[in-house]
This record gives structure tokens, sequence and C-alpha cells, in this order.
DNA sequence: TCACCTACTTAGCATGAAGCAG
DNA sequence: CTGCTTCATGCTAAGTAGGTGA
């Protein structure tokens, strides 16, 4: 607690300085706003490995360079005396960052962008493609056609023949048809569509067929757009926005078993649209002709643009890219979290062990649910309202039909099955033996009820979740994900890895760590459509290495042979790069072999959602580091980019 | 406690660009 | 250079979680 206190004392010192700063700031901001770097360094934003970090932070932020010398020379006297108090410090580190440089949920001092991007408006279709109603051309109002012309291109999938989704779409196209359209067009499946679809589909293939040129200055435009749209000036850096595009109108299809499929989701105006700066910026212009529904300057959330959706009414924003240092840190702030649950998590686990025992229901439903959060690393399942999306649950939404118990299966005790679909509709299936106590409760807490019934009648998320908060400072049900996820593949990585392995081998064997924890967080895909194929390609180019390799090592033998008789130099030197080779095909072909198997394993999981989600990115970066991997292999530009502040901090014996 | 609202993370899929063999 | 495959990226839906006020 005195260090904690010592600490508060420093965080008024620097806030004071932090003042001064900001009068330097609000000085340079005009001219220049704009002259900072984009890249920074996570290193010095997040501290060398957490000590110090928002000064260094500070410091990156002043361009003039008087200041920063000076700077320079406090900072080096606080960071000596940061160093003697770190180890017993390195407990509040992780969120000094918050504490100490925007207090309160302050999320920007500044904030100035160009606003959003509408979608391009509507092109009516040229009057030779027809609309047929009954067999009886007809021509539509421009708002219907835009809507007609929704459906059209979306013809050639297989929820179109939906009842829901037509039923949907059909209400909602009404909507938009004057009265004579109205009164005229009564059924759906009268409705001819096929002209317009095969327009589309020409238009695509035309877009495919255009010359270099053509597409060369598509890009360059998009690039121009970019430029302008693309990025904001948060704080002084110049930062890539996610999604600086509106989302174009169209037709509504969720996943899985929507009830709203089919639905019109109508066209954005700058009428609908917040913006979201900061006072002193250089506010976003709305088109001309146009205004913004609010101007607001609200510096205690992220966004910078929303608006209001009209399918379930709810908010869409535009946002920073991951790589900003608003995501980064976040995203560490999560993973130092995860790794708080990893030091208690043993003693939380003996809890609710203890608490399958409690008298009260309520309890025993609690733990066994967190058992369930924590060994199979389910989701924590919120309330969702009926009939407004598809039906799917989580830990703590399970009923009573989504599992079946098996006193006995498989020669094993106590199995739990499984059965249910989870976030985006993706089925959850799994059979599980666990502890017979749970089982117990299991029974207890089915017993009387319907299928249709709550498992965990008397919990909810926000119970489960109070809960933790008791348990540990900040924790809630999906830290619980992030943990097993980054700790499986620590694990893994260290189980399965060796040293002496060359790279393919090594790759191989992260990609199967991270399998395992696509597996556990049940991250699936869809098969690919050409998975087949390029299974047998690669097939036939493993068959054609090993037929190089078998001529090669021939080759090599006679060179050997000659070698013996001629005793030159000549020969000598054709038999090592003979040998050579070999050596190169074998190497070539064990890759393609380790391909192989690789993408037999992943045909079904997809990896990129743990890895971009769940894994702590320095236990990936410290691997690379350890054992030789250039991080490239791992990561591709965009997951660099996102991971910077990992790959700037983690050194090879980094521990999770 | 509940309904509702807001802000943010997590998710799979379609598309288009890049890469590669022939 | 072409045509096909593979991969990265964009898109946006669908979650989690916390707040508010009745």
């Amino acid at each position: 607690d005195s260090h904690k206190h010592k600490d508060k004392y420093k965080d008024k010192e620097h806030k004071h300085k932090d003042h001064k700063k900001d009068k330097e700031r609000e000085k340079s901001k005009y001219s220049n706003r704009y002259d900072v770097t984009v890249i920074h360094s996570y290193g010095r934003y997040i501290g060398a490995d957490s000590s110090s970090s928002d000064l260094f932070g500070d410091m990156v932020q002043i361009t003039n360079a008087l200041v920063l010398a000076l700077c320079t020379a406090v900072l080096v006297a606080c960071v000596g005396m940061l160093v003697y108090i770190l180890p017993s410090l390195c407990f509040f580190i992780p969120f000094r960052w918050e504490e100490e440089r925007y207090t309160d949920g302050v999320k920007w001092k500044f904030l100035e962008h160009k606003g959003p991007v509408f979608a391009p408006p509507y092109e009516p279709l040229p009057s030779n493609v027809k609309f047929y109603y009954d067999g009886k051309h007809m021509k539509l109002s421009p708002g219907a056609e835009e809507v007609a012309t929704f459906f059209a291109k979306m013809l050639d999938h297989e929820y179109t023949t939906k009842d829901v989704f037509r039923k949907n779409f059909f209400k909602d196209w009404r909507k938009e048809m004057t009265s004579e359209e109205k009164s005229k067009l009564a059924d759906l499946n009268k409705c001819d569509f096929s002209e317009m679809s095969e327009y589309f589909k020409a238009q695509s293939e035309a877009r495919k067929a255009m010359t270099k040129e053509e597409k060369l200055k598509i890009k360059e435009e998009n690039e121009r757009i970019l430029q302008e749209y693309g990025f904001c000036v948060m704080d002084n850096h110049k930062e890539r926005i996610a999604n600086f595009r509106i989302e174009p109108p169209g037709l509504f299809r969720g996943r899985g078993d929507h009830p709203k499929m089919g639905m019109l989701k109508r066209r954005i105006r700058p009428e609908d649209i917040i913006i979201n700066c900061s006072k002193d910026s250089k506010h976003p212009k709305p088109p001309p002709g146009t205004k913004w529904k609010e101007v607001r300057h609200d510096n205690k959330v992220t966004w910078l643009v929303s608006w209001t959706e009209n399918i379930q009414g709810s908010i869409k924003y535009i946002m920073l890219n991951p790589s900003s240092r608003i995501k980064g840190e976040k995203d560490w702030q999560k993973y130092e979290m995860a790794r708080r649950l990893k030091k208690c998590v043993d003693r939380i686990r003996a809890q609710y062990r203890e608490d399958w025992k409690s008298k009260e229901m309520r309890i025993r439903q609690r733990a066994v649910a967190l058992y369930f959060i924590d060994k199979l690393a389910l989701r924590a399942g919120n309330e969702k309202e009926e009939g407004e999306t598809a039906d799917t649950v989580g830990c703590c939404s399970l009923r009573v039909e989504h599992l079946t118990l098996h006193q006995e299966m498989d020669g094993q005790e106590y199995v739990v099955e499984f059965d249910f679909l989870g976030k985006d509709s993706i089925r959850y299936y799994n059979k599980v033996p666990v502890e017979k106590r749970v089982f117990k409760n299991l029974q207890l807490f089915m017993e009387d009820k319907e299928p249709e019934d709550d498992l965990f009648d008397r919990l909810n998320t926000s119970i489960l979740n109070k809960h933790l908060q008791e348990l540990m400072d900040g924790l809630t049900a999906k830290v619980f994900r992030t943990y097993n996820a980054s700790i499986t593949l620590q694990q893994q990585l260290n189980e399965l890895t060796t040293s002496e392995d060359n790279v393919p081998a090594k790759i191989l064997s992260y990609n199967r760590a991270n399998r395992a924890v696509a597996i556990l967080c049940n991250h699936q895909r869809a098969p690919p459509k050409t998975f087949e194929k390029s299974m047998q390609n690669l097939q036939t180019k493993i068959d054609a290495k090993k037929e190089q390799l078998a001529d090669a090592k021939r080759e090599l033998k006679s060179a050997k042979a000659d070698a013996k008789v001629r005793r030159d130099e000549k020969s000598k030197k054709a038999v090592e790069s003979k040998k050579k080779a070999v050596q190169r095909i074998e190497e070539q072909l064990m890759k393609l072999e380790v391909q192989a198997t690789d993408r037999e394993e992943n045909k079904q999981i997809a990896l990129g959602t743990s890895k971009l989600n769940y894994l702590d990115p320095r236990i990936s970066v410290a691997w690379c580091k350890k054992l030789g991997v250039p991080i490239e292999k791992i990561y591709n530009k965009t997951q660099r980019e996102k991971f910077a502040w990992a790959i700037d901090m983690a050194e090879k014996d980094y521990e999770f």
C-alpha cells in the first residue's frame, strides 16, 4: 500500500508536468498536427515491459525538440527511481496507464477527422434491363427498382428461396413502392428478376475484364479516398480508421436461422450521422446541402462517427484500426488481465469446486457454470430477446435440451453431451467427462424441467460477473477464454517444438498449437469450396517431387562412382553439387508434406480468430525469437501492425 | 430486478489482390 | 503473360459487459 501511495504522489507531479506539456501542445497543434510519426513504439507507450509507460508516452507526443531534451533528463531520473521500486509495483503497472494518463475514462484530448464516406447513390438500370411481373414487362419507380436490384443480386443464394427471407423482403419492398406498384405487385413468386440478375453478372464480368489502366485508375481513386478519409488525428498521432465507409443499403442477411433475414437495410444519410470529434478540431463537413444529425465532443468514448441501424435498432460505429494506440493499449490490457487471472486461477478453481457443495442452489449453479466456462472455454451467454435474433446460446443461457447426461459412455463415467448453437449459429458439439459432483448437480438442475427451460434458472451473466468481480478485480467471464487460450498456446508450444527442428517443422508445430486453441474455442469454418481439389494438387506436387528426388539420388550415385574412378577435382565437385541437389529436394519434399498435413488438419478449423483475439501475441513473438523463426512466418503484415506493441516489447524469455 | 441503451470486442464469410505454375 | 489458386482484407453481424433509471 505504501508503494501505492508513493505512486499516487508521483502521479500528481506528472499531472502538473502534463499541464505544461498541454500548453506546448496547444501551441503547436495547428502547425504540427500532421507532422507526426504514424508508427509509434509501443515499447514506449506501454513501457519497457510495463514500466514508466505514461512518461514515455508523452514523450512521443511532443514535437518540440527542446522540451523533449529537457523531459528526457527528468525522465531518466524518474525511471531510475521507478526501477528501484519496480518489483513491488508490477502488479499495479498494467493499469497505471488508464489511471494516470487519462483519469475518469477520458480516451483522448484531441480528435480530428473528415467524417465518413457515404455509399454511392443509386444508379438506375438502363432501360433495356427489364423487370417482369406475371410475364408482363413493368417499369419500376426508382425507389422500388433499387430494392428490387438488391434481391436480384442475391438470386443465386440459397436464402432467397427461404420463406422467411422472401416474406420479410416482400414486406419491406412494398413499403418502397408507389401505390400503383403496390396494387399491381401482389405476389413475389410472379416477379421475374432474371434480366436484372443477368445484367449484374455481366457487369461483374466486365469489371474483371477491364484493362490494366482502368484497374489502376480505380485503385488510385481508392487510394485517394483512403488518404483523405482513412485517417484521423488523435492526440497528435495520425491513426488509421478501421471502417470509414458507411455500410451501403441492401438486404439484411443474419447468420443462421435469423427471423429478420431479407429485411431492407436502409440507406444511411448525413442526417442519420452523429459526428464525434474534439471541440477545437476542424469539424468534418456534411455533403453539400445536407446536415449531420449531431456533432458532439465526447472524449469518454473512442468512436468518430455513429448511426442507428434499422434492423435491430442498434448503434453502429466508426472506430480506429487495431494498429492504433487506443486499440493496442486496450488489447494489451486484456492480456494483462488474463495474466492476472493466471496468478489466482487456482484459488478460483478451488472456490468453485467448494461451491458445488453449497446448500444454495444459485451458488451451485454459478459454480457449475463457471466450471464450464473455465474448462470448456464457453462464452458467457447473455440473454437475448426472443424472435429478434437467431436462437443461439452461451453458458448462462443453456437450456435443458442442449445437454444430455450419460451415467456411462464409451467406458467413461459421468459424460455430458453438449449440442447447441453458439455465436454465429456455429454448432458446439462435445462429449465431456465431468466430475461426479458436477454430474449430480446437473441432474438436480434438470429435474422436473421441460427441454426448453433454462438449465441455470437462478443465474445470468450479470450475477456471474458480479461474483467474478469479487474474486478478482476486473474479472469477467470472457477473461477465462482469453486466459485458457493463451495458456494453452504457451503449453502446446513448449510441448511441441524443439530447437533442432527446421523452420517448416517449427511452423507446423506452431500451427498445431494454434489449432489446439481454435478447437478449444470452437472456431470453425466451412471447408473451403476448393478444398478437395487443392489437396489433390498438393499430392500431385508431392508425387512429382518424390520422383525428382529419386532421380537426383540416382545421379548422385553415378557421380560418386564416377569420382571413384577418375579421382580428379572436377568429379569431386560434381559429387558435392549433386549432394546439395539431393538435400535441397529433400527439404522441398518435406516442406510440401508438412504443408499437406497442416492443410488437412485445418480443413474445418479457423485459426485466424484465436490468433487475432485470444492469443497473447507476446507468446508468439517470444517463441519466434527463441527458436529463430522470422515473425513474418507467423504474422502477416496486418497482424504485425496490430501486434506492433508486442513485437516491440516481448523478449525471448517472455512468459505469459 | 428488469428493460433498455451504449460501447466495445469477437466472428465467419465473400471478395478481390497477390502469387504462382505453365 | 495468363489463368488458376491462395491469401489477405473488408465487411458487418453477433457477441460481451457495464450503465441507467423506473
